[in-house]
DNA sequence: ATCATTATGGACCTATGATATCCATTATAA
DNA sequence: TTATAATGGATATCATAGGTCCATAATGAT
């Protein structure tokens, strides 16, 4: 239960990108070099951040790569998900095992009309509730978050003298 | 970014063993039975799950698995862990490269004495909180929770009658 | 219009880890 | 002593992550 290199790569280009914001369309040449990544594995990353609409690419001289948006409006979990994907951290695996018709269907079916169907037990409920708060988390920090804790830290060491 | 099916199975062998702790030594066959599971994948789990303390194991005649501790005392998060290991949600994997240097190192350097040298960025901090977040939510769910609600549950459809 | 440049996407490869099985051995209680 | 049940090593299979290469398409500069 790791979150990939890819992830990490990508949040990397997006912060150098994010950083670069006054010349735009910095070419993937300059963010591998920047992130010390291989040109073709990291090429594919940005493919994928262009088409969920993270960052725009142009090709052709003097092309490259930059925001689609403004860095304050692209969340980690936004990131996250467009690279690791949007399954979710727990799936029932044994849905037709003596189990769950213990924990989850005879439940359910004892529940008659109100609150029907669901068929999930309490340990479904626990894990999604952890994916939740994970989420929740993750929503609240962006590319932009990461520059203004860097240029505040600069700052008050700049005061401090 | 998921979790695996052995901690899915373990989850469950788990609750099945809460399920029974009046009649002890519940063998594998009973727990695959009930699970859906093959015997020797099985097997393997709880072999993990014994030598990390979470159940107890007898071989021989009428042996086989019990609790090592109250369902009470045994967390989601220790369960995941013991299965899933202990490695970090998130590791840097870029620590030599220029911006690396440019987001966490010049500015460790910049904090001179206070708050020293551990090096690392925001990037790195959002991830660690969000470690944390989940970490703290699964922790306060144990086995024993999710027998709990079940039999609540179950008190609360007898009581509509 | 041509050209150098840059991103794109398909094909491919390798390493790693999850999932799974089998069996010989060990430990235990009856 | 013996039947039984857990253990751990070896092995197989499969999916995914991680990574490379190249032919093609798109673009701005000339
Ligand atoms: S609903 Fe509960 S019992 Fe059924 S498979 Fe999912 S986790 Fe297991
Ligand atoms: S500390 Fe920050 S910049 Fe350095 S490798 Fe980790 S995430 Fe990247």
């Amino acid at each position: 239960m790791q979150f990939s290199k890819s992830t990490d790569y990508a949040l990397h280009a997006l912060i150098h990108l994010a950083q670069s914001e006054r010349r735009n369309n910095i070419g993937i040449k300059e963010l591998c070099a920047t992130l010390g990544v291989s040109e073709s594995y990291l090429s594919k990353i940005m493919s994928k951040l262009r088409q969920d609409g993270i960052v725009r690419a142009v090709p052709g001289v003097n092309g490259g790569y930059e925001l689609a948006r403004p860095a304050g409006e692209i969340t980690f979990l936004e990131v996250i998900q467009v690279i690791e994907g949007r399954q979710q951290l727990f799936e029932c695996s044994n849905l037709d095992s003596q189990q769950h018709r213990l924990l989850a269907e005879d439940r359910a079916a004892r529940q008659d009309q109100d609150c029907q169907g669901q068929s999930e037990c309490l340990v479904k409920k626990v894990m999604d509730g952890a994916e939740r708060q994970l989420h929740q988390y993750l929503r609240e920090y962006t590319i932009q978050s990461v520059l203004d804790a860097a240029s505040k830290e600069c700052n008050h060491a700049l005061n401090k003298k």
